[in-house]
DNA sequence: ACGCCAGAAGTTTTT
DNA sequence: CTTCTGGCGT
């Protein structure tokens, strides 16, 4: 009987072509494999991981990153099955720095106990950094500043560092907010997320022994989706692998969605520079898609300049041309598609089997909304969802708050909630005397009585205090006994049974909260409440998606990276969509920006197996206003033979070249560009020089042939389009 | 201290 | 068209 984690070897190498087994076989020294889309990359790294663990290390020696908790679990598994044992790593890179600062909190400036702030929370630290900063928010978005300190921090820059590179005004109040922002996270015993790479990161740099250790423990260390990674995670990596360079980076840089939150191309682009002895092995053939659909997703990622030569080819049959539809409004094309979803039940298709991409969560709405007409069941990946409602949320300060006494964002949700009779004045005064004292909330509470102008509420506080007191004996108990305790004796589970006869909702999801930590514990028996914290803190979007449930799936094109489906339908394909702009302005944007946008649009389509759809919409309601859209560039970068168009209803022969009157755009507006040529009833012929879309306005400047330019708003200027071979 | 209403503001993507 | 905030009244 073969030993359960001495798997043969031999039996790893089974069913993977050349450039797989080379790379699963590869022992020592860095190796890049650049994996195009659905050319067995899971397949590749679970193998590799587990041929390692059987051949030339010890399954513990072996460090797996991947960039969801769901591909760490799913990896997990595999490599389990494999018949490697439990003690390989396999986890994120914030679950990885999470564990390596609890156990080397004191270097990193954190306690043991620290606290992992939320997106939610980070942004009422920066609230409170810009109050102390003596600005104001309303200049300030605290939403718009924490991107700016994220992302300084995934490039790891310190408070001084930003500050010293600052440039102009902007940037070095900015520099000050963010020293403040340090400086009570600090106060607070927390983390951020970014955090959690940026002070591993810092850890390795300044601490070589420990370094050393960590390179030593984790001699062979695999990284996924390495076109995602930012500075910080870069530099983990480079530190953990400094001396036996055993590292494994899998990626593609075609694939890279992430640059807007620090993550850079150019750390794959340059792997072989970073590791001048490395290997490097393409996978370029495809398992996963029809050559239609792959040919049609290249046409879109052709057009970039940031690439790396890659080019995918695959023996899957041709398959059918990719559907483009042509839908008047949002709900035509909601309606469109849950029509095509009952129909497909005919065909024998699993519901489980098909998905539905959007550019951004809010375009979910309508499509939901038709698959509930029609009865559809569906799962929405939005996993933060429900650790962001304000229930969850309220039994989670609490548990911090016993964890983490320092943390006073934890403590203003919970002191007066429920009701308690602790005021906004009482609670006001409180922080006014933690600031005068120098301590947290907490501590301040504590000696309520003693204090100026707490007067009638100070006994309120005092049971407060004696609240979280005999809560923090239950802390080290099993997760789920410290959550149910308290749910029930912070009185939120008698507020919430009360309000249940209105809306039971609230009730049934704090049950819930109670059933996820025992999940939680069953799991791992071992774990304590700070490890179920972290874990909930540290889960993502598409972490609860679950293909077993055949039900249709509803995503971002970001969440849906990773995953195939049979059926995929991609929607709002029109320019401002996708690609998106923030401004709705389309054209002179970032290059850069643009080709993520095409990337973006890139892993969508080739998540697909065999039917691909994608559609666009003419109108679209923008900020509540019905709004002119048009067909995405993407779509017109498809090329005919591998394209069906449909349009779902008959639609008015666009009357070809009807001048532009009150406020609309020309029906032929898809055919405009920079160069075509116009008629003006009194300029006469001209061509246009510039064409931007605006986000309600259309401007477009024409050269006539006199010579002479003129600037229009488009909606409102008397043109008509003029075809070349009209005018010779 | 708290709830309600009206007006304003703001809307990518995620660990 | 929503979601949040701030002010006012009880």
């Amino acid at each position: 009987m073969p030993a359960p984690n001495q798997p043969n070897p031999a039996s790893l190498l089974e069913n993977l072509n050349d450039p797989q087994r080379a790379a699963v076989t590869h022992s020592d020294g860095p190796l890049l494999v650049l994996a195009g889309a659905g050319s067995g990359k899971t397949r590749v790294i679970t193998r590799r991981a587990a041929y390692l663990a059987s051949t030339v290390a010890q399954p513990r020696e072996v460090l797996a990153i991947t960039f969801t908790n769901k591909a760490a679990n799913e990896m997990r598994e595999r490599i389990l099955a494999l018949g490697v044992g439990p003690e390989m790593t396999v986890c994120t890179f914030h679950a990885l720095g999470a564990r390596l600062l609890r156990i080397h909190h004191e270097r990193a400036d954190l306690p043991a106990n620290f606290t992992i702030y939320d997106t939610d929370d980070q942004r009422k630290v920066v609230k409170q950094a810009i109050e102390l900063a003596e600005l104001s928010t309303a200049n300030w978005s605290p939403a718009a500043v924490h991107a700016r300190i994220s992302r300084a921090k995934n490039d790891m820059l310190t408070p001084t560092e930003f500050e010293e590179q600052a440039d102009d005004w902007s940037d070095r109040v900015l520099a000050r907010i963010y020293t403040e922002y340090q400086r009570l996270l600090e106060q607070n015993g927390a983390a951020d997320f970014d955090d959690l790479l940026l002070k591993p990161a810092r850890l390795l740099q300044n601490h070589e022994v420990l370094r050393r250790q960590l390179e030593q423990r984790y001699r062979y260390v695999l990284i996924d989706e390495y076109q995602d990674t930012n500075q910080a995670q870069y530099v983990v990596a480079h530190l953990l692998t400094l001396e036996q360079a055993n590292i494994c980076a899998t990626g593609d840089p075609d694939q890279s969605i992430y640059g807007w939150r620090g993550a850079d191309i150019g750390n794959i682009l340059h792997f072989e520079e970073d590791y001048p002895s490395a290997t490097v092995i393409r996978l370029e053939q495809n398992y996963r898609s029809t050559q239609r659909i792959l040919a049609a997703a290249d046409a879109v990622i052709a057009a970039n300049f940031q690439r790396k030569e890659k080019s995918l080819w695959t023996e899957n049959p041709e398959g059918a041309r990719v559907r483009v539809v042509d839908c008047e409004s949002t709900t035509e094309e909601a309606e469109w598609i849950s029509a095509q979803i009952l129909s497909s039940d005919k065909q024998g298709v699993s519901r489980s089997d098909i998905a539905v991409f959007y550019r951004i969560n809010a375009m979910s709405r309508a499509i939901e909304e038709a698959l509930l007409r029609a009865g559809i069941p569906y799962q929405v990946a939005r996993g933060t969802e429900f650790y962001n409602r304000k229930e969850i949320k309220d039994v989670l300060a609490y548990l911090r708050l016993l964890i983490n006494p320092a943390d006073d964002i934890a403590l203003l949700r919970a002191i007066n909630n429920p009701p308690r009779g602790i005021g906004a004045t009482t609670v006001s005064r409180l922080r006014n005397h933690a600031a005068t004292l120098g301590a947290s909330l907490m501590e301040t509470v504590k000696q309520a009585q003693t204090l100026d102008g707490i007067g009638r509420s100070a006994a309120r506080v005092q049971e407060f205090a004696e609240l979280i007191a005999e809560l923090q004996g239950l802390a080290d108990q099993p997760p789920r006994t410290v959550v149910e305790q308290v749910a029930r004796r912070s009185g939120l589970l008698a507020e919430l049974t009360q309000e249940a006869e209105v809306n039971r909702s609230p009730l049934d999801n704090v049950n819930e909260l109670i059933n996820a930590a025992a999940d939680f514990q069953s799991e791992r028996p071992e774990a304590t409440l700070i490890d179920w914290l972290e874990y909930t803190s540290l889960l993502g979007d598409t972490d609860t998606v679950d293909s077993s449930r055949g039900v249709v799936t509803l995503m971002t094109l970001h969440a849906c990276k990773g995953l195939e489906f049979p059926v995929v339908f991609i929607i709002g394909l029109e320019d401002g969509t996708l690609p998106f702009s923030r401004t709705g302005e389309i054209n002179g944007r970032d290059d850069d920006e643009e080709e993520e946008e095409r990337r973006l649009c890139f892993v969508g389509m080739t998540r697909t197996m065999h039917t691909l759809t994608m559609t666009h919409c003419r109108y679209r309601l923008l900020r509540g206003a019905e709004t002119r859209m048009v067909k995405s560039r993407f779509l017109r970068a498809l090329p005919e033979a591998e394209v069906e168009w449909i349009s779902p209803v008959e639609q008015k022969p666009p009357s070809h070249r009807s001048a532009v009157s009150h406020g609309r755009l020309p029906d032929d507006i898809e055919l405009w560009e920079v160069g075509t040529l116009v008629r003006h009833p009194s300029r006469g012929l001209g061509q246009i020089t510039t064409l931007r879309r605006g986000h309600k306005r259309t401007h477009v400047r024409v050269a006539f042939q006199d010579g002479a330019d003129q600037s229009w708003v488009l909606e409102f200027a008397d043109l008509t389009r003029v075809d070349y071979d009209e005018v010779g």
